[in-house]
DNA sequence: GACGCGTGATTGACGCGTCAATCAACAGAC
DNA sequence: GTCTGTTGATTGACGCGTCAATCACGCGTC
């Protein structure tokens, strides 16, 4: 019965799109990395704090609210801040409100090396994807994107 | 804030399927990920070289063939194998034909672990991918991970 | 103002991954 | 036999990520 079937082992072909999903994200997603490591000599961490901190007021974020706009875990950006601060991308003051917290400011050598790395990261997404698909194929990509993305959310 | 097409640049269409690309993909494999840590105690990692010893002539291989069939760097076995060791997952013995080579061997408690771990893999592709995803949605998905491969490939 | 608790942030231990350097053993040329 | 170059595998340094523990401050209550 049908019911029954839906909740047992999946078919051959079932396993082989979703080895081939998953196999192909982690290429894009490495290919993207070591490409941008390459041309700007920073990591898609180092991207998403630069790009977040970029967009804030002032381009500076209270460590929580960094860790909220990157989706990042607070301790991950407490191991992460320290490495891109010996490089001179930030640096990190204390907070006037608060004297538990902390304020991380983009430096003007991170503001330039973001506008770079902006760049770069623009181009690989045109190389790595969108010169992959058709429009049709972007179209499909969205819909099996947001099929998943519902179904997780919604587990 | 002017928006000016530049060749290379993608579109804010094409910017949110990718960003909705990359971000369920990373999802699901976290999902997967924590659930086979929690359900059966291993890592993808784990469950990669389990899955490659058991499908092996006798339950070995030499090390730089189950690096290859997991596609995996050399280095990243030589550091990950002691790991597993320690936990009794698989031993290393030294190859009779070879005084370089090391063979790694499936154990007892590595084989019994492994079938554990894959019935729990199976239904979590059924229940984070496959059940997500009409038979339209499947063939959808496979078109897009075949197109974006082939792409790469031919880079 | 002292106590208790919630919150902002860091730390340490450990697993995981890559790269470059290393080391041992093989294989062919001489 | 001994060079020489190649191959199998490990190591060390470092970046990255999570979890649990910790520290320091803020704040309400008494």
């Amino acid at each position: 019965m049908e019911i029954e079937r839906r909740r047992g082992t999946p078919t051959a072909d079932e396993l082989r799109v979703w080895r081939e999903y998953v196999e192909t994200g982690e290429r894009i997603r490495s290919a993207m990395a070591g490409a941008m490591q390459r041309r700007t000599g920073i990591s898609s961490g180092d991207y998403a704090v630069l790009l977040a901190l970029s967009e804030a007021e002032g381009r500076r974020l209270r460590s929580s609210a960094l860790a909220d706009a990157a989706h990042w875990e607070r301790s991950r950006l407490s191991h992460h801040l320290p490495r891109m601060e010996r490089r001179g991308l930030i640096r990190r003051e204390d907070c006037a409100t608060d004297d538990r917290g902390a304020e991380v400011v983009l430096s003007a050598e991170g503001l330039r090396v973001f506008r770079q790395a902006s760049a770069a990261h623009f181009g690989l997404i045109r190389e790595l994807f969108v010169d992959a698909l058709t429009p049709e194929g972007l179209a499909q990509a969205h819909e099996v994107s947001a099929a998943l993305s519902e179904h997780l959310r919604a587990r």
